[in-house]
DNA sequence: GCCGTTTTCGGCCCGACTGTTTTCAGTCG
């Protein structure tokens, strides 16, 4: 179930949105939006507090505090009801079109009566645009391309939405009388990116108690389907979960087959009846005896077989049959493998957090390193400046090694800090700071945040130009796609690829998911150039850094192992690898076999 | 509506791009 935090965080979010629409003051809308970020990141649950503890979080004055409590009471705030009242919910969610903004769709609502967003679909159609101040041909085209955008998305949510909803119905249902088990299946267990419903599997003799308690759970809105063995419900939220209960003797056929995906399945079955079997969700089964031989966990089925059990986030008919077959499956990298975050914020830019704060919380994950990289001052709204920046490098060399000196790292002498840097990727491919700057950090994550639609050569040079940068170590969320709301920038990744595997820049596998960037298939390509990744949480809050698990399945559905991933890596062999060509950067020409040799090392370590 | 190394008023992230204009408004990151 959602956080009272996300709750109100969302809340807050459309009362800023209903500021802007209704030409509210502009600055009071911010800072609702930055109250919404603030709550949604703030690690305490908002119900447990009173307003005087509500007022300790950054942004929320005696206002906003007292709106919480009114929400936490009463389930609602008279002052968002009192603008709800005025704007039909359709006009907020037309402001979802990328290039629609509140003032566009303010106009569009008060001369044309435009109210959603198939009704905007109607009015462009019908020319009804073409009289307004401010529209013209190719603001019409955008918004349709947008509109479009938003669609192909609309279906499905985000995994972390999806994900937090499953693991509350598997608990609820675990505790119910007579469940032997219980588990998440379909897209989500194989981790894709975006699920569009979740089923969840039940083991249990008797049905009826767990069926009860499904439909009974707080946040069905509607139950489609009610059967024995199958009941669908829709959330509130509008997402779709089916429950299936089978007998516990054929869980692990059963698991394997609403698991997925549906060419693995095929495979599968196929493997089967080459063997004289046939694989069902009850089991596999002799074709001509008709008798059961194995169901009750999918290692047995796989098995049988002939194969490993495999990994659910291979499961996409990838290749993931032929090396089972071969016994050639990855060792695949794991959530525990991962020994730093080498992507994070804080209060310094854009993060919500103290520098402290965020320390602490690596610690609690037991991480043995953790790199600081709020932004560079090319990023002009967050203000860096070089003092600013040397000053937070005293506290972050104050910190280190001052966590995690209990518990497995104690005798290592705590947690390392890294000193880095997001750097912003201009337009031509340079960065922030000059090399004598960028030689004081301990890394530089470089991305790309403006200029998206530059044309695919430009965009590739500038991508690889950061790369050759010596002092560039990663770069970060290489495509800059936000998942349903903007694409990926159009570069030739091949290339970019290749500059990778050939400067010793790592790629980034950001693991927020409204990213996922890299995403699995980009993986895969780049991994056959040999390219390093470095799966980041790229966290603003420490609530964030949690985010890893997505981007370690991410990492797993582009087959990587712990060796391509930097930041499983022992803290020596890491700062080897983020020393890259610097060397030669300070002797120029000088040296050069050693470094050639130390490049050799890293392209095959 | 929040906040304070410009503290109880008066600022508040700011620069750039895009499409529409003919000097600028809206949107974005």
């Amino acid at each position: 179930m959602a956080r009272s935090n996300d709750e109100v965080a969302a809340l807050f979010q459309e009362y800023a949105d209903l500021i802007s629409i209704t030409g509210g003051d502009a600055f009071k809308a911010r800072v609702y939006e930055k109250a919404a970020r603030a709550i949604g990141g703030h690690p305490a649950d908002v119900s447990t507090l009173d307003a005087k503890g509500l007022q300790q979080i950054p942004g929320v004055g005696k206002s906003i505090a007292e709106k919480v409590v009114e929400y936490v009471n009463s389930g609602s705030v008279s002052a968002v009801e009192q603008l709800r009242a005025k704007i039909p919910a359709g006009v907020r969610r037309l402001t979802a079109i990328p290039m629609l903004g509140p003032k566009k769709a303010l106009t569009l609502y008060e001369e044309l009566g435009v109210s959603s967003i198939d009704e905007l679909v109607d009015a462009i159609h019908a020319e009804r645009l073409r009289d307004l101040k401010g529209f013209g041909p190719k603001t019409e085209e955008n918004i349709l391309h947008g509109i479009g955008l938003l669609r192909s998305a609309e279906d499905r949510v985000q995994l972390d939405v999806a994900m937090g909803l499953a693991e509350d119905i598997v608990a609820e249902l675990s505790r119910v009388n007579g469940c032997r088990r219980c588990a998440y299946a379909g897209s989500l267990r194989r981790v894709r990116e975006t699920v569009g419903d979740i089923d969840i599997l039940t083991a249990a003799e008797d049905s009826g108690p767990l069926m009860r308690a499904f439909t009974e759970l707080p946040y069905v809105m509607e139950v489609i389907a009610q059967g024995r063995t199958k009941t669908s419900i829709r959330t509130t939220k509008g997402l779709a979960v089916d429950l299936r209960v089978v007998p516990p003797d054929s869980w692990g056929a059963a698991l394997q087959y609403f698991t997925g995906s549906k060419a693995h399945n095929i495979r599968t079955r196929e493997l089967a009846v080459h063997q004289g079997l046939k694989l069902s969700e009850y089991g596999l089964f002799d074709v001509e005896s008709g008798e059961k031989t194995v169901s009750e966990t999918e290692e047995e089925v796989y098995a049988r077989l002939g194969l490993p059990w495999i990994p659910p986030t291979l499961r996409e008919d990838r290749g993931e049959i032929e090396a089972g077959l071969r016994d050639e499956l990855p060792d695949l990298v794991e959530e525990a493998d991962i020994r730093g975050d080498l992507h994070t914020h804080t209060d310094l830019t854009d993060g919500l957090a103290p520098l402290e704060d965020m320390v602490a919380a690596a610690a609690g994950r037991g991480y043995a390193y953790y790199a600081i990289t709020d932004h560079g001052p090319d990023l002009s709204m967050q203000r860096m400046t070089d003092e600013r920046m040397l000053a937070q490098r005293e506290d972050v060399r104050r910190l280190d090694g001052a966590y995690g000196t209990r518990g497995k790292r104690a005798k290592r002498g705590g947690m390392r800090l890294l000193h880095g840097v997001e750097l912003n990727i201009g337009p031509e491919g340079d960065v922030d700071w000059p090399d004598d700057f960028l030689a004081g950090f301990d890394l530089c994550v470089a991305s790309v945040h403006s200029h998206f639609n530059q044309g695919r050569e430009e965009m590739t040079r500038r991508i690889v130009r950061a790369c050759e940068n010596p002092y560039v170590n990663i770069i970060g969320h290489p495509t800059t796609r936000l998942i349903g709301k903007r694409p990926a920038v159009d570069a030739d990744l091949d290339a970019v690829f290749a500059a990778c595997a050939r400067t010793g820049t790592a790629l980034e596998i950001n693991a927020h998911p409204d990213r996922l960037d890299l995403s699995d298939e980009h993986i895969l390509r780049a991994k056959r150039y040999g390219v390093r990744f470095a799966v980041d949480s790229d966290a603003h809050a420490a609530l964030h850094l949690a985010y890893m698990r997505y981007g370690v399945a991410t990492a797993q559905r582009g087959w990587l192992t712990k060796d391509d991933v930097i930041n499983t890596w022992p803290e020596a062999r890491l700062r080897r690898f983020l020393d890259k060509g610097r060397a030669k950067g300070r002797n120029k020409g000088r040296a050069r076999s050693r470094d050639t040799g130390r490049a050799k090392r890293h392209s095959t370590a």
